[in-house]
DNA sequence: ACGTCTCATATGGGTTCCAGAGCATCGGGC
DNA sequence: GCCCGATGCTCTGGAACCCATATGAGACGT
């Protein structure tokens, strides 16, 4: 066999162990982020979920506690309680539907938001800093691989859901 | 002002909203990776902490309860329920230290680790499609930004438990 | 108007989380 | 060798939580 065979093998052999670390690091990451999560929430006096919950409706807007529910893969009457809760703690508004009464939208406040900013503060500019050392092509490779992670981790819930 | 200046503008600000939107992708990433783990303890009747515990337990190796609590940021009385679950499961096994006969080795069994593989399956898979559009050099820099990711959110942790 | 469906919330039972107490054990001083 | 404080894990009790079911209010088809 040639040393070009070989070479190729060698190659396919270290794209395949990078893979598998890229994995790996990002179920490492997706830890150490719930840990995260866990130490804001405490100072908040919110469990993980409600943050969770909170975050879902930040970024997907408002919408009804069972649509939320099932975004989050809970029962509707468990979003009852963890929407009490953040209900009182001024971080979300129940407002009655106009056109179905029945139907209630959920709606971030956005008041406790820098208490929110501050908290991951620590994350945030550690993050500034190992940003700064890319190039601007870098920095758009890595938002678009961790928006394309996002979207399989999306889908693979789907699946795991449905 | 000249073109020049206006053109390093630009490409400040430009740079600014990519590490903007890297955090922020970074933050979705986080919740959805927390929505799959949550589905996949669904199905093997363990709570989210639990998976969390266990998955410390395989990184870092065979620790005490209390030294794994302080890891997760829990009360040790609360690991003494998880790891009630997790041994019932048969995901760990609870030695006495030879040393120090009060002293606890929680040692993770990889008996059931196919299971979990296989309910992480589709994510993993995805993945793969995903990095197989990759160059080996581009592969190497997004490790290694997870893993400077993960060091950072273990920092920020950590000050915040501190 | 009637029944059926959907939506959010109240209720009850089983479970979980956590602070403090308890028990066993280790290490150091004497 | 023996005591004493410190350490480590687990049990106890009380509060909070999650979820299945039931309930009440309202929308929709016929």
């Amino acid at each position: 066999m040639g040393s070009r065979a070989s070479g190729e093998l060698d190659a396919a052999r270290r794209r395949r162990r990078t893979g598998t670390a890229i994995k790996e690091s990002l179920r490492e990451l997706s830890i150490q982020l719930s840990l995260l999560n866990h130490q804001v929430g405490a100072r908040l006096n919110l469990k993980d979920v409600d943050l969770d919950c909170l975050e879902l409706i930040n970024r997907h807007g408002a919408m009804s506690p069972s649509a939320l529910a099932r975004r989050a893969g809970l029962h509707p009457a468990t979003m009852t309680g963890i929407l009490d809760r953040l209900e009182r703690g001024g971080w979300i508004a129940r407002d009655r539907a106009t056109d179905d009464r029945r139907a209630v939208i959920v709606r971030s406040l956005r008041d406790r938001n820098a208490e929110l900013y501050r908290l991951y503060g620590g994350m945030n500019s550690a993050m500034d800093r190992i940003c700064a050392g890319y190039t601007e092509d870098q920095l758009d490779l890595l938002a678009d691989f961790l928006r394309r992670a996002t979207e399989a981790g999306n889908d693979a819930t789907g699946d795991l859901a449905g």
